[in-house]
RNA sequence: GGUGAGGUGGGUGAGUGGCUUAAACCAGCAGUUUGCUAAACUGCCGUACUCGUAAGGGUACCGGGGGUUCGAAUCCCCCCCUCACCGCCA
């Protein structure tokens, strides 16, 4: 979320940002402009009122000690006018309050002044592509195919035991899961990530800190006995570790990962691109979140963009990066670079990965802050994060391109996590 | 699920209606002393909002929400959470 004073003090700014992510923040921006105005003004009223209050009361037991018992009732009788006053201007500072905190919830995050316009997917920039061309022989088959034709992937079953969009995994392509979050936490322990195994339900003021509440509240499972939310990202709970947090300058960068299931209920998804893997609701995704000073946070994105794209190589898996363009970001982002490997059957490109900076949008929901250094003031810091990597794509890729007549070649870099070279 | 004890600044922890304007100690910061380190001493040391060019004021906040009162961390009601023990259980 932005706060009043940026948007105080920026505000043509601010609009002429929006209008890059798409959003016209015109009507929005003035009437928090004006909530903003009428809240202060209420604020200053209220405080001028409580502070005769708490002058008057002060005599009154001054009074009542020195035994001035008449003085002090008539100066009891006055306090019942002021009280009512009190009364109605708080309650109207709350409303004016709640009015606001509203609006600005609204507000999306600025894009960065690197960000293309644009409405959609076929907008956004390519930064980076390595795909040598990938030759399969005749009859090669889709993932969902060869899942069945080696029996790892049992989507019917799935469906039976919960419903559609629960692969079951099974003999090498269970053990094919395993092999792949070890080696993605592994490999992000090696980049200097604490590692966590975080809780898979969060609470409210969880779901609120990273943003998925309130505006996506309908894409999370909701536990209803307990109010709790499923995670549908490690980035909820972890992020959420420093909520309410003041962090001393000297601990940044904070590098965390974590390997937990996804639940993601997709409504309005339908159609073609939900087939086999290419879109679940419970799937398994290594996340890595960084916390930075807002001076460094860019330089923290491109080493965690350059550190995902070290592991889609050490997979040796064909990818591309995209900048997404302001039409195609997220509410929260400040700077989104998606990655997507080729999955050669389906001859697709399935994002794998989205690299972002939330700036301090996210901080400032959390109360995420840290004493600066130089300037001895508090400060929001920027939070980070990063899928390093989605399962389920990863593994369709893999599947598609890496088979041959003989079986499904594993990677070199999985095999003392897998304990086999191929399946087959 | 049952019973009991609790929830107070970064930490420990005092505080049963007005000298609480939240003690004291620890941690932290600055300084004095000092070959160095340490110790000792002195001062500073919450957050948010708000008024003000500034200096400096004001208001709120003691788990959350209501209430009593001129005045609430303190009294009353409701809720949440934590801990301990018991029951059940992977």
């Amino acid at each position: 979320m932005l706060t009043i004073n940026f948007i105080r003090e920026n505000t043509a700014l601010v609009i002429e940002k929006l209008a890059i992510k798409n959003f016209d923040g015109s009507e929005i921006i003035s009437k928090i402009i004006d909530a903003d105005k009428t809240r202060r003004a209420l604020q200053l009223e209220s405080d001028n009122r409580q502070a005769e209050m708490n002058n008057l009361s002060r005599q009154i037991g001054d009074l009542f000690k020195a035994g001035k018992k008449e003085e002090a009732e008539a100066a009891r009788q006055k306090t019942a006018t002021l009280k009512d006053e009190i009364k109605g201007l708080t309650q109207k500072l709350e409303k004016i309050e709640k009015k606001l905190q509203k609006l600005i919830e609204q507000v999306p995050n600025l894009p960065h002044e690197s960000v293309p316009k644009g409405k959609s997917a076929t907008d956004n920039k390519k930064i980076r592509k390595r795909s040598s061309r990938l030759k399969l022989y005749t009859g090669a088959m889709a993932h969902w195919d060869l899942a069945k034709k080696y029996d790892i992937i049992d989507f019917e079953l799935g469906v039976k035991l919960t419903g559609a969009g629960f692969p079951v995994y099974k003999n090498k392509g269970a053990k094919l899961q395993r092999a792949l979050i070890n080696f993605f936490l592994d490999e992000n322990k090696k980049a200097g990530y604490t590692e966590y195994w975080p809780p898979l339900m969060v609470n409210a003021d969880s779901a609120f800190g990273t943003g998925q509440l309130p505006d996506k509240e309908g894409q999370m499972y909701y536990i209803k006995s307990d109010e709790f939310y499923m995670i549908p990202t490690a980035e909820v709970p972890v992020t959420n570790i420093y909520r309410d947090v003041i962090l001393d300058a000297k601990v940044l960068p904070v590098k965390c990962t974590a390997y937990t299931p996804c639940f993601r209920r997709e409504a309005g998804s339908y159609g073609k691109d939900v087939r086999g893997l290419n879109r679940v609701h419970q799937f398994d995704k290594v996340e890595i979140v960084q916390i930075q000073h807002p001076e460094k946070s860019y330089e923290t994105f491109k080493e965690m963009v350059s550190h995902v794209e070290s592991l889609v190589v050490k997979l040796k898996l064909p990818y591309r990066i995209m900048k997404l363009c302001g039409g195609d970001m997220s509410f929260t982002s400040a700077l989104t670079y998606d990655f997507e490997v080729f999955s050669a059957a389906q001859g697709k490109w399935l994002e794998v990965s989205s690299v972002s900076n939330f700036e301090s949008y996210q901080a400032n929901r959390l109360k995420l802050r840290f004493r600066d250094e130089s300037s001895k003031k508090m400060q929001l810091a920027h939070t980070l994060n990063g899928s390093s990597l989605a399962l389920p794509r990863i593994v369709a890729a893999l599947l598609e391109n890496n088979q041959t007549e003989k079986g499904i070649i594993i990677p070199k870099v999985l095999r003392k996590y897998t304990g086999f070279d191929i399946i087959s």
